[in-house]
DNA sequence: AGCATATCTTGACGCTGTCAAGATAACAAA
DNA sequence: TTTGTTATCTTGACAGCGTCAAGATATGCT
């Protein structure tokens, strides 16, 4: 009974209960806020791409800002395993590394612009409406880049005598701020990305050391 | 006659032609901004706020965007001023003078928040909607940027073996992010603000040349 | 004085998010 | 198998938004 029913909906039978609806209507967010952007995405053009009424979104999130919570969440997974898959390239120099790291966080935002500016932008944080879910999964984010800051702090290549807080800030700052430059269309030139992250890279690496000898 | 038309609107008795319309509606929408945000802030509260039809404002702006870009360009006429009189500050070092910019640019930021989203935010740049008004007053101000870096890498302030295009957007970059990680709610703390615009200012000043003896 | 023009008004349209109330199907207990 | 509870989906409605069209009114020039 119940798996003649599962099997109806994967054929796309339609039937009065959609049967799963929720990740239909995630994946279909996805997909028109990259199309549309975060202003464009309704939830009454998202329901009817989905091909139910406009108020069938209600019984799985109680409000837009909790669908756009959901989104920003499964953004920050992804850049989560991106990040991850980097730092796990165990042959690589510190400085290589730190180098990648910055060019795959600028990437991730180019690459998906309307996301990146639902998990880092104000419509979510400015209202404080981040569900606890988004806040479990956001903030992990900023406290390993602090961890990070660390370790490459005593391994010699960021400076030591610079509070690891404040540099954390300071280095995932620039990021933003470039990462946001580039998805507002103030700096439309993506060519000059890389130079710009390279540039980036070099001021907040080598540090006191190398000129010595 | 023209006089005691305009004596009459001084006094604010109401008639049918306002006579300041404009300017009065950007002072109106000024204020709506800073306490509604940029969101909040609609055309018809606009126009009920200052006393006239809902429709009355399309006779001194086209659209709602323009309007939005006139603001705008206030914003930056008193960002220029405030700038300006920074690096007219005759008797400070060179590095003291880029220390107060950095902090005068994040504290305008953080002063007026709405009217720094609407300066540098999507709203206006990402739909390549600003007006050649507000381009030719916002333009400046980025390439002021860049005439101040090359000074200051001649200076000996910044390193001279980074291209002088890129070390601007990468230090412009930098405030700007830090900005907006504080407008936008996500560094909630502004008691930490000050030290970390120092530590960026360290990360980007006194590069090969003091500890050579 | 009369006419053109700038300015302001009401009416209307389609879009939005969201609440209330009713319809339908799934599921658990009797 | 029947009954009742609950989850899900529906239509109807409301207020708010930006903006166009058409009409009213005052200003200013000839």
């Amino acid at each position: 009974m119940s798996q003649q029913t599962v099997k109806k909906q994967q054929q796309n039978k339609p039937s009065y209960h959609h049967g799963d609806l929720r990740s239909t209507l995630l994946n279909a967010a996805n997909a028109l806020l990259k199309e549309t952007g975060i202003e464009g995405l309704s939830l009454r053009k998202l329901a009817d791409k989905v091909g139910v009424s406009r108020t069938a979104p209600y019984h799985h999130f109680k409000d837009k800002n909790q669908l756009l919570c959901a989104i920003a969440e499964l953004g920050f997974v992804r850049w989560h395993q991106d990040a991850e898959h980097i730092f796990n390239q165990t042959e690589l120099s510190p400085k290589e590394k730190y180098r990648q790291f910055f060019h795959g966080y600028i990437s991730y935002a180019a690459d998906n612009p309307e996301l990146y500016d639902l998990m880092f932008g104000r419509t979510i944080w400015k209202q404080k409406s981040a569900t606890n879910e988004l806040r479990s999964v956001a903030y992990p984010s900023f406290t390993h880049q602090v961890e990070m800051t660390k370790k490459w702090q005593a391994q010699g290549l960021m400076p030591k005598n610079e509070d690891t807080l404040r540099l954390s800030q300071v280095t995932w700052g620039t990021m933003h701020g470039i990462a946001r430059l580039l998805i507002d269309g103030i700096y439309a030139d993506r060519s000059h990305i890389d130079e710009m992250c390279d540039c980036a890279v070099n001021l907040f690496t080598q540090p006191i050391a190398p000129a010595k000898v």
